[in-house]
RNA sequence: CGGAGUAUGGCGCAGCCCGGUUAGCGCGUCUGGUUUGGGACCAGAAGGCCGCAGGUUCGAAUCCUGCUACUCCGACCA
């Protein structure tokens, strides 16, 4: 590609609001512009790294018998009902306003259960595994970071179907290790957590992050090797041991003390036994929630201890009505209402407690879980903090921000439950197809290569996603014609080498080429200049360490091919 | 959804508090000339309903009200 022909708009500066390095070299780079908030158009050259990216993904899904499909964006909203994700997906999904029954679909299980169903009738006809690189469209209340979260961007979903879960196992393993090639090849810096499933329903999955103070998820990750999700990151903190001496609970005034922190300060107290004891509304039925004091709930932990999302602390009035006391006085012991009281692992069989009475402006002391209070279950229900020991060997957890590449479900049959995908079996039996899903998110692969991959002069690609292969940087082109015709004949040679190349043959001083050049930032850029030819010599610079090579004329396509 | 901020030629910003000539600056663009190994220089030129709608005022980019868009922070802790 000829450059002084080729759309490159690139910049010197940006707006300030732009706060990511990749979502600025972006823009510099003339890769992308925004056009509304979490909108964007890709210029050539992104495409072209958008393509670059596609086609790593494309390989290795072939690789593990991936099909590649392209389903519709527009999706009939009955398909969606069938399976209860149009009220699941709530106002993320858009729903489309002049004609009634459409949506746009943020993901696509409902759409590839639907031709299963119509198609895959026997044992016969599976495995599969279907995927797509499709826009996706989701209605994100607040889209940020540049393309790191969009309100339509690009997914790599693929879909396996199979007659077992032992069989989906092996769909799964195999798109695990897909992703891991496709990060591998991709060049970027990841870790797999295990995390929940969320929305999406099903039991096993897995999440590929890169760590990123942009990141929007949390994950505990430790030296040896542990890594999971904030969400279902657990520890190896024990329980909070029994006294020995079992004093009786004592009620005790506290008319100051509204929070742990109060409470602590009022009376010089341990803040691992005030317990705190929170009130949810779990499926309309109101719950107690006994955690240390100096512990934090972990909603998505209790979102799947009780398999539900609808789940909202109390509200106030609430509270009085169920404790007969306000909120800082809230405790296991003389509940106004009868309501199931679950506690936290850590507080597993404790005594010499203290907690709220449920009289306002009372606490108690010395409670003792088991003689005291009635606890419906112990779970771990607390949100993992950085310094604590892991599960594995005991290493320190550290709490990192991530940003989600990639994620991987074993569904099962919840969508082929409910949109009566089913097969004949072996045995001659109908079951329901079994469904794992896998996505990546496209765009983030080229944020977070760029977040690992710049230095102050512009992106630096690697061989894979690079937009071009080389980038001929011609000194004075308009001027000196030996080195107009010496580039021209590079730039031909490759081209019939089938080597991708951009030729910068505008006229424009060498310092503003060098700039672009390291901008755009291919592996490789060949600099043309008067000087050396006289010699028979060009210079080759390596991207990424700026590295300068003499090279002979003659020898430089030979250098290319195997660079 | 809660909070904060921003909106001024193509891009990046100043001006606004304290209302008053013709709204500035840098980059980019166009013309001519001189330049050419790390974002050249000189001269000239084009390009703005100061986000939208109201209001206050003799007079509004500037003050007030409403709206819209965008950016950032937050959306367990009783």
């Amino acid at each position: 590609m000829k450059q002084s022909q080729y759309f490159i708009p690139t910049l010197k500066d940006v707006s300030n609001d732009v706060q990511m390095t990749s979502h600025k070299l972006m823009l510099r780079a003339g890769l992308m512009r925004s056009i509304g908030a979490g909108i964007f158009s890709w210029l050539p050259l992104g495409w072209r790294v958008i393509e670059k990216i596609k086609k790593v993904l494309q390989e290795e899904m072939n690789k593990i018998g991936g099909q590649e499909f392209h389903l519709p964006a527009l999706n009939p909203i009955e398909y969606w009902e069938e399976t209860g994700r149009v009220e699941a997906m709530g106002d993320v999904m858009f729903h489309i306003k002049n004609r009634d029954g459409l949506v746009l679909a943020p993901t696509h299980e409902e759409i590839i259960a639907l031709h299963a169903k119509q198609h895959i009738s026997s044992y016969r006809d599976m495995p599969m595994v279907w995927y797509q690189i499709q826009s996706k469209f989701r209605n994100e209340p607040r889209p940020r970071s540049g393309v790191l979260r969009g309100r339509q961007f690009f997914m790599k979903d693929s879909y396996s179907l199979d007659t077992s879960f032992e069989n989906l196992d092996i769909s799964y393993d195999k798109h695990y290790n897909a992703y891991k090639s496709i990060f591998d090849r991709c060049g970027i810096k990841y870790f797999i957590v295990g995390a929940s499933s969320g929305a999406m329903g099903g039991s096993k999955s897995q999440e590929f992050m890169v760590e990123s103070d942009f990141g929007e998820d949390v994950c505990a990750i430790s030296d040896s090797g542990y890594a999971a999700n904030i969400e279902v990151a657990t520890s190896d903190l024990k329980a909070i041991e029994r006294n020995k001496d079992n004093f009786e609970a004592e009620i005790f005034e506290t008319p100051k003390s509204k929070t742990i922190d109060d409470l602590v300060k009022d009376f010089d107290l341990d803040e691992q036994i005030c317990a705190k004891s929170l009130i949810y509304i779990v499926d309309k039925k109101a719950v107690m929630i006994l955690m240390r004091g100096n512990d934090e709930l972990n909603i998505s932990k209790v979102e799947s201890f009780f398999a539900t999302t609808d789940i909202r602390p109390a509200h106030d009035e609430e509270i009085l009505e169920i404790t007969g006391a306000k909120a800082g006085s809230l405790g296991p012991i003389n509940l106004l209402k009868n309501i199931d009281v679950y506690a936290d692992n850590l507080l597993m069989n404790c005594n010499g407690l203290v907690s709220g009475a449920n009289k306002t402006g009372y606490h108690y002391k010395n409670i003792d879980l088991d003689r005291d209070a009635k606890i419906a279950k112990y779970q771990d229900f607390r949100t993992v903090q950085s310094g604590e020991p892991d599960i594995i060997d005991g290493s320190t957890i550290s709490v990192v921000k991530a940003i989600e590449l990639g994620h991987i479900f074993k569904l099962g049959t919840k969508y082929s439950d409910a949109m009566g995908a089913k097969f004949l079996d072996t045995d001659g039996k109908e079951k329901s197809i079994v469904m794992g899903s896998y996505g990546i998110g496209v765009e983030r692969i080229a944020a977070c290569f760029i977040e690992q991959s710049s230095d102050d002069n512009g992106i630096i690609w690697n061989k894979e996603l690079a937009p071009f292969d080389v980038h001929i940087v011609g000194i004075n082109t308009h001027k000196d014609q030996t080195v107009s015709d010496y580039c021209d004949e590079l730039y031909s040679k490759f081209n019939s080498e089938n080597i991708e190349v951009l030729y910068d043959d505008r006229d424009v001083s060498p310092g503003f080429k060098f700039k672009d050049a390291d901008l755009i930032g291919t592996p490789i850029q060949i600099i043309v200049g008067s000087r050396s030819l006289k010699e028979d010599l060009v210079e080759v610079k390596i991207r990424k360490n700026s590295e300068k090579i003499m090279i002979k004329t003659n020898k430089i396509l030979d250098f290319i091919k195997n660079n």
